[in-house]
DNA sequence: CTCGTACTACGAGGGTTATCGTACGACCAG
DNA sequence: CTGGTCGTACGATAACCCTCGTAGTACGAG
């Protein structure tokens, strides 16, 4: 899907990113967006911490263009929402707009990765 | 990742298809077997049909080779189980797998599916 | 045996994705 | 202003995935 790359923008005060819609999101997006280990695993650290979480608190094992690539997928396919504070970019789980178009959904994905991550070989 | 490719039984005595163990279900395999428009559909009509159905009684928009390579990944990640009844081949949803391992997933997948097919543009 | 049906295997095309390195822009602290 | 930290943009590469057409195998019916 031509994911339509916004124009960069000047962002004359604040640079700003582009989120989906509630509206927009799409089941098969999410599902793809979770179905990369890389992705799933922040998903679930940001669903373990509370609230906001910075970029790099994440240790992935990956470079920080790649980084910022998966936060790119998540983000653009609704399932993480990402602000700019200073420096620092935090990232939180949009819980309540996939509550409200999936109900269930993240929960018993979550459960999953857990279940499977307590699995004899589940971190291979 | 390398799918392993199944190393082309002669099978003697009938076809055998691959599927992989219960233990062997992956989480990330799943989620990306659904987050293909056409497999989600597949998947869909299965759970819809009680019992096993047949690869052509699904009207899909493509040629049979795709048709063919749909199903295959649906049964490599353990989604679907199929078996030949004579010249046909039956497809059944893994449900009781599926639910031990990853309880409540499906269905809300399924559910999910449900309520953006009935959006404004779900079918799109 | 021969034919038709059902599905697979193979190989190829075109597009997308994951990964990286390097260079750049934004912000905070001196 | 200078420097350091954080993250992005861009370009490149390799791998992957969806799609197809063609050719082939397995089975049942005649």
């Amino acid at each position: 899907m031509p994911v339509q790359r916004a124009k960069k923008q000047p962002s004359p005060s604040g640079r700003s990113l582009e989120h989906p819609d509630r509206a927009d999101i799409r089941l098969e997006g999410v599902l793809h967006a979770l179905s990369d280990p890389m992705r799933l695993q922040i998903v679930r650290d940001l669903a373990a911490g509370e609230g906001e979480l910075n970029c790099s608190v994440f240790d992935l094992p990956v470079s920080k263009s790649t980084t910022t690539h998966h936060f790119r997928v998540l983000r653009e396919n609704g399932v993480v929402r990402q602000i700019y504070r200073g420096t620092a970019k935090m990232n939180a789980l949009r819980r309540e707009d996939l509550e409200a178009l999936f109900p269930g959904l993240l929960d018993s994905v979550l459960t999953a990765a857990s279940l499977q991550a307590s699995r004899p070989g589940g971190e291979s």
